[in-house]
DNA sequence: ATTCTTATTTTGATCCATCAAAATACAGTG
DNA sequence: CACTGTATTTTGATGGATCAAAATAAGAAT
């Protein structure tokens, strides 16, 4: 019975720890990305050590223990659930579930979340393409390229986003780059520090190398199924294809 | 930005209020009520009572002030509308979803909850048949009679079960009592403090005054629309009916 | 090596919600 | 009216999460 705070802490540190070598994170990084004082995330890593979820070394910094890792695992279960919920279930925009779910996620019983996985079908990926873990706590993340180091000219699948910071996601969607669709990257511009990229028919989209890092693809002939999830719509404006005419999920008693 | 504990808090003294006479009610009954030991409550109440949420009388009671059941109405609002769509949606047993509720309610944002109550078309009661406010906190609460006082041989449409109890309500959902049924009462036997009902062709059913009490009937002549939720499933073991098998609230983008 | 800079830890305090147990008020009842 | 039993309030303490600000450690720069 971890409390909601705690399991804050676990699914931030697991999230800054992906995708860099070290696995100490510095404690004044967990604090920035807790939105806290240091002195706050010391006392509660502190406390997080003494219960055997994370290993710290005072000054080094701060990684997950085992069984750390699998508590925040299920946090991130429940938490891109959530998302892929609120975004296929409830029609929400994709650039605000990962605040929504922030306080989702602590209130979905195992219950609740058991029926909300077989409703949307036992899905792989959230909506921003980031993997689910299973029931048990098992992910794969799959290693992939970004558009800031993707070869010129071929076709590729947009496969995941990896920022959830609200405004990027407006633009990637407006640039039609969400996961799912198909671009091609036109050239590389090093002494712009940029990309362009191709989607569709329209003129190509320049991209800074910072924002292009965050957009991950595969190659478009890569089977789908497992990795992209299905769409939401693009009319953001529109309220009818949030809310299915006839909703009836039930057969009614007799 | 009033604290959960607010909420529940609130919420329950809005509940133990009404259906009783006088607007104040002993601190103990809260405190019961709210599962803390008095000194807790009294604590809690005088804060409120700072807050101008509620009018407190020392050692005479507590009550809402307007405000405070403004407020309360949106958290009972908040908790039905969660109630209806765990069990409409997500296909959860009708005895859990007060359980279930009780943490949702306080996570669900504004947002959510407009699109759940879009998905559900804006529905009137609750599982339980209890009214759900509107979104300006406003609340219709039908005068309904029970089965305890109900004239025999009349024919009454079950509306409303006012005991969130699990156990009680698996009871009465085994009984066929649920929201929806019509009923007829064979006779009161005051002598044996019960009621006999008669639910379709079955045998009749004995219930306890006390417990009879707690179904809230209406003629079944009365129009449904407005009073009686959509039923759910009877075949408790049964999950296909939770699932329906091809969900596509989205139009795929192109 | 001494000093400066920056990250981290420590210390002391606050707020919220709770409990245990002692003190107090109130309502009967003899 | 005094007495007793119950409900309520007070008091003092605790645990969790936080902040502000002072102290300290470690690296970098001179």
């Amino acid at each position: 019975m971890p409390t909601s705070t705690v399991e804050n802490y676990l699914r931030r540190l697991y999230l800054e720890l992906r995708g860099r070598a070290d696995p100490l994170l510095p404690l004044g990084r967990l604090a920035r990305a807790m939105g806290v004082v240091p002195g706050t995330a010391t006392a509660m890593v502190k406390a997080l050590a003494d219960a055997g979820l994370v290993q710290y070394e005072p000054r080094g910094g701060v990684g997950l223990t085992a069984r750390g890792e699998q508590l925040a695992l299920h946090v991130v279960r429940r938490h891109r659930l959530v998302e892929l919920f609120l975004v296929q279930v409830l029609g929400l925009d994709w650039s605000v579930v990962d605040a929504e779910a922030e306080d989702l996620e602590h209130a979905v019983s195992e219950r609740v979340l058991e029926r909300i996985d077989a409703l949307l079908g036992r899905p792989k990926v959230d909506p921003h393409g980031d993997p689910i873990p299973t029931s048990r706590g098992q992910i794969e993340e799959p290693r992939r390229i970004s558009l800031a180091d993707c070869p010129p000219g071929r076709s590729q699948r947009i496969a995941q986003v990896l920022d959830q910071d609200a405004a990027f996601l407006s633009f990637v969607q407006r640039q039609g780059l969400a996961p799912g669709a198909i671009v091609t990257v036109v050239r590389r511009q090093n002494a712009a520090d940029a990309v362009s990229v191709r989607v569709g028919q329209q003129a190509p989209v320049a991209l800074g190398l910072s924002a292009a890092a965050k957009v991950l693809v595969e190659p478009a002939s890569a089977p789908r199924h497992l990795t992209s999830p299905r769409r939401h719509s693009e009319r953001r404006d529109s309220r009818s294809h949030t809310l299915p005419r006839k909703r009836r999920p039930f057969p009614a008693v007799s």
